[in-house]
DNA sequence: CTTGACCTTCACGCTGACGTGAGTCCCTAC
DNA sequence: GTAGGGACTCACGTCAGCGTGAAGGTCAAG
């Protein structure tokens, strides 16, 4: 399908679409006249993406996210997972901090509320 | 003291400083000569703000959660801050959701390893 | 054959929290 | 007086994930 069409079917801008291939997340066929084609399965990986960047990941990381996921789909090693999970789990622990942060600030903020 | 003293008590750059300055967040006073001058209360709010900026929020938001406990230092009025609270609840929300996508993601992760 | 929808590639704009010079004072010390 | 270490004010650069034209090729339909 083009990329008009995965734009409609996943919410995604095509721009984004674009700018995911420029990261090298997405790697669309090409026809003849160079329009992008996408396969079924890129739906998914779509999904998967915005899921990733939602949750406050980088491209750059996300690539190598898929690359991990792609070498496990074919079985081979998986030698760079354990530096990605370390990452993962370094960003889940920042993500708790500001979590953290926020419900203090919250705090401090209906203590004055209070007061008031 | 001086701008650079603040830094080096802070761990926040002089550039920071006058940045949060020109966002409104701290106020320091001048010299004849034009330093700024900071009181030894700044090193708090310093703290506050930077402690506020981790957690995500913008200065703007910042600006406003100062105003609004500068007022309750004075006792009057603090109408805006409801409304402060509930944009504050709604940071927290998204972070909760992009914390709970990042744990699905380690999950997948995790799942990929395992089967590898 | 022409409209019109859809596709292509540049390439600049935007937001936010600063970094990084450039060029210039201010102040102390030798 | 001269060196040096701050501090000052512009003002452009950076990173990320796109938005938004601009200028033009492609293709099915009337």
């Amino acid at each position: 399908m083009h990329i008009g069409e995965v734009a409609a079917r996943t919410g995604v801008s095509a721009r984004a679409l674009r700018h995911y291939e420029d990261s090298g997340l997405l790697v669309p066929e090409r026809m003849g006249n160079g329009y992008r084609v996408y396969a079924e399965a890129d739906i998914v990986r779509v999904a998967q993406i915005r899921a990733m960047i939602s949750a406050g990941l980088g491209t750059a990381v996300i690539k190598r996210y898929l690359d991990c996921a792609r070498l496990g789909d074919h079985g081979t090693s998986l030698e760079m997972c354990p530096d990605l999970r370390a990452e993962l789990d370094s960003i889940a622990e920042r993500l708790s901090v500001k979590q953290a942060a926020l419900r203090e600030t919250q705090r401090r903020l209906r203590e004055l509320t209070a007061a008031g």
